[in-house]
DNA sequence: TAGATTGTTAATCGATTAACAATC
DNA sequence: TAGATTGTTAATCGATTAACAATC
């Protein structure tokens, strides 16, 4: 189904199409052009027609590209036509931020699961969920086929927990924990901390 | 200062190099190696010292690098010796576990002040902050010469609040608001999207 | 039709890697 | 010394861009 060998750099920009793509929609447009699209995220629109080329042609010559049906075929490839149940690992202030946040809806993810290895948090109740035992995270990840999850747990606790997601099934992990973790071939890991992204500014003040 | 014509992609990288070392300094190491840092952070090691070689010859040959040397040097190069004051933009769930957030003490940032737009919000004390009148962001950002900030508010929110940051003489901006924001040239805007991480990930699943 | 914009090719540009002399 | 590892060069590899025929 994939296409042979498209860039994983390429693959990194189609989520920014999508979310680009999903604003002109809501603002009522139809149609868009690689030249909008490049100007909207700072990319060239060359580079927008030459990423789109690996995987069909989806725009029309004079005319542009069709929001609606773009969209639709972005989200085929990225496969988020569907939403994925992911498991979320602490409860801590960032979790309680993750279960909170409305910005996964629609976007392909949805949290199913919340773990925290703290007693005092465990059973309590965040939102729409009781707090699992990160005990459990074999078993209940397991059993329910569960392929991704987010780690918002101290960066002491994240290579643990990432070993017992991947024990149970997990591909993908995306690891707000300051801390490169070690994951065997085929799992995946996202990194999410502010201190580098900071850090990667500061050296241009 | 700053030297010649370093790579963006080059900078980017000097963060996780300071994060390895690090936690290597943590386990009471005194030397390293590109090999074992590469090794650590997934990259080659002659990526690393040809990375290092834009600034300056930091190792030795046959023994390679000491850590809290090299440490010192990175942080000197990427400017983060001093903490430097952050404005956070955002009380919300998420602007609450930034605030709660220990990651930052010792790498080179502090939240100094907090705002909100939300009238129940502002006054209110969280932490060891009052959370301002995101109205004030112009005059008091601006009095206290802060030059980063940290967005985390809706994305319908975000171009207003990173055109205030602005107006206030702010020239870094890590931006939760998904969305691409407008700013002019000079300042820097780095973006964290959970949701763009994740989708990256569902194509290789 | 005239104007606009795609998809694609070829050229350019830049980043990564392999290899090794230098040297600790 | 022998072994190890740096810093750097040159080669390779890959990504971006410019340009344009095709065509809506």
């Amino acid at each position: 189904m994939s296409m042979k060998n498209v860039p994983d750099i390429v693959v990194g920009r189609l989520p920014l199409y999508l979310r680009a793509l999903s604003f002109l929609g809501e603002e009522g447009r139809q149609v868009t052009s690689s030249q909008e699209l490049g100007q909207k995220l700072g990319i060239s629109p060359a580079q927008i027609r030459k990423d789109l080329s690996h995987f069909g042609e989806f725009g029309k010559q004079g005319t542009g590209y069709d929001i609606k049906y773009l969209s639709e075929q972005l989200r085929r490839i990225l496969k988020v036509t569907e939403e994925r149940e992911v498991a979320l690992v602490g409860a801590g202030d960032l979790g309680r931020a993750l279960i909170h946040y409305e910005g996964f809806a629609g976007k392909g993810f949805r949290i199913a699961l919340v773990f925290d290895s703290n007693p005092q948090k465990i059973g309590q109740t965040i939102g729409p969920f009781e707090v699992l035992d990160s005990e459990s995270i074999e078993t209940i990840v397991a059993d329910r086929g569960i392929e991704m999850a987010i780690v918002a747990v101290p960066a002491s606790a994240a290579q643990d927990v990432v070993d017992a997601l991947v024990r149970a099934g997990v591909r993908a992990i995306l690891n707000y924990a300051p801390i490169t973790v070690k994951v065997p071939a085929g799992v995946q890991v996202q990194y999410i901390d502010p201190v580098i992204h900071l850090q990667k500014m500061t050296y241009y003040l």
